[in-house]
DNA sequence: TGTACATCAGTGAACGCGCGTTCACTGATGTAC
DNA sequence: TGTACATCAGTGAACGCGCGTTCACTGATGTAC
């Protein structure tokens, strides 16, 4: 039966990324995560047979799960513009007609850097990052992994801008979306106590430059 | 005689930073760094007692090393604007007048941030401010000598643009900074190779967006 | 319904290795008288 | 100038520990007949 061990590789998981948030990616051993789990070594390795696997697949679960709570952020909700808002369409934004309920045209791309902003002040999430970072510049595989997640965020970007302003090349369109994800990511180490902490001042002026690059 | 235990100090450290950025920051063992430097664990223990303090002591350079680097490029250059040129004065800018062959005001901001995208072409630097991060996100001491370093940085910047734009209040202008930090080491990412990789259409919204900050 | 067998889930011990740290030691270089 | 001594620079062996990996094993659960 596949639904007891999905559940216990999933909760093997759940511990070993608790482990890379609390303690870092040293202290991400084979040992810990089984002692962590409450599981013997011997059994850890049975649903992942190396170090390397566990390392992969806690990778791996962290960037989809952020992919999926970015999607439904990045939908397109802008103002009805004729077929355009097909262009980025996502299962999430399907079952919505893009009449009800719409915010006004500044208001989308407000939410939506709030939003980004707001999952920052989460310091476990900034860590887990910085430690992916860290791990992409030690192994080209997760390096692989990491450019590929943000290629996907930067292209939901794009459509997200291109839905809004359609009359901007695409060249335009993919540079903005890429300096967008720089000005995100690098705020992020700022204001999570990482490089820097949090100040209405400088979320200010953030947010304007955000909105620069998103709806000017 | 302090000159050859300086010289041999130096030495270790060089060998332990080129450890750092080769290998990664789990790497930077004892034993590497004597192997490397072609010295006996016991020789690297008289200079370095522990681990924690030869960490500390390649961290502490590196960031004073980085600090040096950017001293040059953030000299205010400006035009006279009377006194306000003295207020970011470092020892490199000392013996120079702001008349002799001072930019046009638009130049030395474009310098300033093409010098610091330039920077970023050095994926070794990159990798290592990843690591460095990630240090961070585990050691509240490395994290306090990585705000520090961040924070001089910032004011810095913020005096460079205090000088051009002696009209803006002084919160606009350390926001300002920081959020120009924020993109240049976001930017840094996905520059690198590490997060994406560099692309002149997007390069050229970069600067686009540096230059409003910097220079509007 | 019962039995035989394969697969799944989990245990436990042992391996060799690299690690940071401790510590006793040696030779070279400087300093006091 | 010579000698005694302290400090500096560097060596070498050993310690205990946590690590990833291997492997033989056991009990539970599913499947075929």
């Amino acid at each position: 039966m596949s639904g007891k061990g999905e559940q216990r590789r999933a909760q093997l998981l759940d511990t070993a990324e608790e482990l890379l948030v609390t303690a870092g990616g040293t202290e991400l051993s084979m040992r810990a995560v089984a002692a962590a789990a409450g599981v013997r070594l011997g059994h850890l390795q049975y649903y992942f047979p190396t170090h390397a696997a566990l390392v992969a697949a806690v990778l791996e679960r962290v960037l989809s799960r952020s992919a999926e709570r970015l999607a439904p952020l990045l939908a397109p909700i802008g103002p009805a513009r004729g077929p355009a808002g097909a262009r980025a369409g996502t299962a999430a934004g399907a079952d919505r007609t893009a009449a009800t309920a719409a915010p006004a045209p500044d208001r989308a791309a407000e939410q939506l850097i709030r939003a980004l902003l707001a999952e920052q002040e989460d310091a476990r999430l900034v860590r887990l990052f910085a430690e992916l970072w860290a791990l992409a510049a030690r192994d080209e595989a997760v390096a692989g992994s990491v450019r590929a997640f943000y290629a996907d965020y930067r292209a939901q970007v794009a459509a997200f801008l291109a839905d809004r302003r359609p009359d901007l090349p695409e060249a335009v369109v993919q540079g903005r979306a890429q300096v967008f994800l720089m000005l995100v990511e690098g705020a992020s180490l700022f204001r999570s106590g990482l490089a820097g902490v949090r100040e209405p001042a400088t979320d200010e002026e953030l947010l304007r430059t955000a909105r620069g690059l998103l709806a000017p």
